[in-house]
RNA sequence: GCCCCUGUAGCUCAGCGGAUAGAGCAGGAGCCUUCUAAGCUCUUGGCCGCAGGUUCGAGUCCUGCCAGGGGCACCA
């Protein structure tokens, strides 16, 4: 017996759960799920498992927590899997598993592409907001949370099993256009193109400066803006050059940090430009609109401003423009309504929490969302300073992301060069891995919601919980492997003579708990713990049992390399999800 | 004023209502004629902000307080 229906392999904890749950139904008639099974991996000698429901169960049951863990070992029909069981302290149900049934499941990892991880029996479909940067305005530190954190859960979800569609609200419309449009026209740009921006901040800033300073080009900025919205085709023709412009520079970004963002994914402001008036009127339609201060507002239960009043959702503003909540309940709208989508999430900062919660319950008012959809804030928290406040550059200016990711590399590329082998050019790519990696797992492993501290010490650190750990462990395995000479065959029989190797194998068991942990929270932290520990459990097996050794008997060398091989397959698979590379050699 | 988030080792952080709260960094002591020392072993270091409550059991849930951060009508 491996499991009940369709789950050929799964998370040991489930089937143990399962197993819990025949139990108490066999000896107690106690119906539960596995999950309340409440099994969890044990810091015990000795003990890989334990079960937690003997005590909350046992008032229920009217038996003492002891009676019923008592219960719970004699009916327990795990022959199979399970080495020892023993009740211990108030209730707890220890278990150890066994070494046949480890070894075996470990056994046929080995050529399964997905480690053991089924996909999700209720597949959803996700529209991933995520990224979300200005046009006509270089990338900084404050779009990277968002990039990185967004590409992982994109990657996480997908192998998860759902469906997942990412957008990118780029921020491409609105009244800076005009100057900017009016800027470029100045600069002697043609819709035919033949021109680039390369610095676009100084684009940006240059632009502004001429607004505040000129009230000439003030006023041909407003101009241009109305002719803009307006629809007209010759500043259209700019207006999209400006956008391709910017593309090409989000493109680059994406393309240093491994991002699977596209242009086809580009779902900016003005795409649902065509959308506003007609979910206004929608709005209107169904009575949730009121108008207050001259502004077309909705207003949810719930929310009050700083006087104690109803807070408004400005669907129209008094001038008769749109806000970012118009275009976010058109968003919504358009996501669950054109694209069936069920599942909408938001890869934005906390600050916006209380505007998405608006737009949520008015989409809800709407009908955009219904018990059917879910929609989430995905929020994260701001990148600090090492004196603890936003991070800045000592101009006092916003860091570039580009300038910063160049400096990773660099910088990687230096501890390459002391100790790397390997020729120039996989040493640059070495380089590229390791250093674009430590920017993502070191803004990855932290709990995304909240605020973290950046510092190049720890960003670039080659120690500890990193990335470059994890990658490592990797280029350990595949350096065993390639001086092994041969390719761990399928059937190979797992040996866990020691105590490194049985956890090793217990170890690499976890990856479906470690998914589906990360995925369900949108927690990509989840994983990269999960990683760490695989790789430190890795690493004292590497230090503790030699596999390639002259007096190691063949049949174990062979078991050690099944366990190198499935352990270099979890770590390279678990960077992939947080969009990673694991590079075969360092 | 109201709402949200955060407070765990010197620092940066994990911690799923469960047993003696864990890592990394920094500090201390060791380990390379041996499969990658970007490594390993050992070690020092905790009134889990404070006070109550719920629970068989609370870092975890509830209430109050303290401290820090954020948000609170036409910028997104």
């Amino acid at each position: 017996m491996t499991g009940g229906g369709a789950v050929a392999y799964g998370d040991v904890g489930i089937e143990l759960g399962a197993r819990v749950a025949a139990a108490l139904r066999r000896g107690l008639g106690v119906e539960i799920t596995p999950a309340e099974a409440v099994i969890r991996p044990s810091t015990r000698d000795g003990v890989d498992y334990q079960c937690n429901a003997a005590m909350s169960l046992a008032k229920k049951v009217g038996k003492p927590p002891r009676e019923v863990a008592r219960s719970i070992v004699d009916n327990l029909d795990s022959a199979d899997l399970v080495a020892t069981t023993e009740v211990a302290g108030p209730g707890f149900v220890n278990i150890r598993l066994s070494d046949a049934w480890l070894a075996g499941r470990a056994a046929a990892l080995l050529g399964d592409d997905r480690l053991g991880v089924d996909p999700v029996p209720d597949p959803r479909r996700y529209a991933l907001d995520y990224s979300s940067p200005n046009v006509a305005k270089e990338m900084h530190v404050g779009h990277l949370r968002s990039t990185i954190i967004g590409d992982a859960l994109l990657r996480l979800l997908r192998f998860a099993g759902h469906e997942v569609t990412p957008h990118n609200h780029v921020g491409d419309w609105g009244t800076p256009f005009g100057m900017l449009i009016e800027h470029l026209l100045d600069e002697g740009w043609t819709p035919d193109g033949g021109h680039s921006i390369s610095d676009l901040n100084g684009f940006y800033q240059a632009a502004r400066a001429k607004f505040d300073a000129d009230p000439v080009f003030a006023d041909r900025s407003r101009k241009r803006v109305v002719a803009l919205q307006g629809g007209d085709e010759a500043t259209l023709a700019l207006w999209r050059r400006l956008v391709e412009e910017s593309s090409r520079h989000f493109q680059k970004v994406y393309g240093m940090l491994g991002i699977e963002l596209t242009p086809e994914d580009m779902y900016g402001e003005s795409f649902y430009n065509p959308y506003l008036d007609d979910t206004i009127a929608d709005l209107e339609a169904k009575g949730l609109t009121r108008v207050s201060d001259g502004a077309v507002c909705v207003f949810p239960p719930g929310f009050s401003n700083r006087e104690g009043e109803p807070l408004p959702l400005i669907v129209r503003k008094g001038d008769g423009g749109y806000g970012y909540a118009t275009t976010d309940l058109a968003t919504a709208r358009y996501w669950t309504g054109e694209r069936g989508m069920t599942d909408l999430l938001y890869v934005v900062g906390t600050p916006q929490a209380q505007h998405f919660a608006m737009v949520f319950a008015a989409s809800r008012m709407a009908g955009y969302l219904t018990d059917d959809h879910t929609a989430e804030h995905i929020g994260f928290g701001s990148i600090l300073g090492e004196d603890g406040k936003t991070i800045r550059t000592r101009a006092g200016g916003s860091v570039k992301l580009v300038e910063l990711l160049e400096d990773a590399v660099d910088n990687a590329a230096k501890t390459v060069a002391e100790r790397s082998s390997l020729d120039a050019d996989a040493q640059a790519a070495v380089a590229r891995a390791v250093g674009i990696g430590a920017v993502k797992y070191a803004d990855l492993s932290n709990d995304r919601e909240k605020d973290y501290v950046f510092t190049w010490s720890r960003m670039l650190a080659k120690e500890g919980n990193t990335s470059v750990y994890l990658q490592y462990a990797n280029a350990r395995c595949h350096s065993v492997l390639a001086k092994s000479g041969t390719t761990p065959a399928a059937d190979t029989e797992v040996l866990l003579g020691s105590p490194a190797e049985r956890a090793l194998a217990l170890a690499l068991l976890r990856l479906p708990a470690a998914v589906e942990a990360a995925a369900t929270a949108y927690a990509p932290h989840k994983l990269c713990g999960y990683l760490y520990e695989l790789a430190t459990t890795f690493t004292a097996f590497y230090d503790g049992c030699p596999i390639l050794k002259p007096d190691v008997p063949a049949e174990v060398r062979a078991s050690r390399l099944v366990l190198t091989a499935l352990t270099s397959a979890v770590l390279t698979r678990g960077l992939e999800l947080l969009g990673i590379e694991a590079p075969r050699e360092l």
